[in-house]
DNA sequence: ACAAGATGTAATGAAAAAAGTTACAACAAG
DNA sequence: CTTGTTGTAACTTTTTTCATTACATCTTGT
């Protein structure tokens, strides 16, 4: 099973909000970049407005990021996007068996590991910042120009 | 969005494999400590085979680990279970716009870092290994002896 | 040979979750 | 008060997971 691709989809939006500073951004820009409905978009920016990354221009229009692009890992876009069961990334069978000593254990017995695991890769997603996405996309961007689109590469 | 329960059921069976080895154990015993239907115990054995961790004896029943338990981390055992596309963690938004910079870049753009988080989570899995599970299992039993369920406890 | 008890797997269904869509109220600015 | 936008509810579609039924196949014991 894989995470949402709401999780990508919020860091495409920071990435269009770098890539296209003059403009004001919208959902419906955002749509037409990430190919999908306006609406997934207000979702997925009403989420990250609720956990304070960035503030939403209501009627007008716009948004703007609410802490400095240092400021803000990935891991506080991951946390403001998947708030799934708990935060649990592993999922437990529902019901084992309480009569069998195994299966009233299974929890406990593999809680602390499961944890660890998740907690690795939430620690790498932490080192990650806007930052880093923005400059990036510069690098890439800047790459794209000395070497347009298509075929057009010298012998 | 969470990682399929059949990873945890599949450390399960390994943990009825060494709580019961004086026991056949069959997909039907299985089941009942799992609490599911053993199609669904059959299918995850039959991946787990596939990936060489187990045998399964065909006709009569009965299981056996086919390493010491010291030689199957539980990244192994992930694996075997879930060959999500081309193990791919994080998911993607699907047509990203081609005609857009950030569209057509933004999987370049986070692949590293997100396969990075990933092997991060998979480095951890490689940690621990089915004698781990084992002897947490063990643990965990010889715990109950000392202290019985129900609410016996002296004041 | 064949009965008993397993596994292997296809086919199907039910339930849950993700993604997409439509519709419209609320809002801000010219 | 018009225009363009956000906020959100309601609903549909699609995908995925989980569960179930059915039956062919295999192994062993008699």
């Amino acid at each position: 099973m894989q995470i949402t691709s709401r999780f990508t989809i919020a860091l495409h939006i920071f990435a269009c909000l770098y890539a296209f500073p003059e403009e004001k951004i919208t959902s419906d820009f955002l749509a037409g970049s990430i190919r999908t409905n306006p609406v997934i978009i207000r979702r997925i920016l009403s989420q990250m407005k609720n956990a304070g990354l960035i503030t939403v221009a209501r009627g007008t229009g716009g948004i703007t990021v609410a802490r400095p692009p240092e400021a803000i890992c990935f891991l506080d876009v991951y946390r403001a996007i998947e708030p799934v069961e708990k935060g649990e990334l592993f999922h437990f069978h529902e019901s084992p068996n309480p009569d069998c000593p195994v299966g009233r254990n299974i929890h406990v017995l593999l809680d602390e590991k499961l944890e660890a695991a998740q907690k690795a890769m939430e620690d790498k997603l932490r080192e990650y910042t806007l930052a880093d996405l923005r400059d990036g996309l510069e690098e890439i961007l800047s790459g794209e120009m000395s070497a347009p689109a298509g075929k057009g590469r010298e012998a």
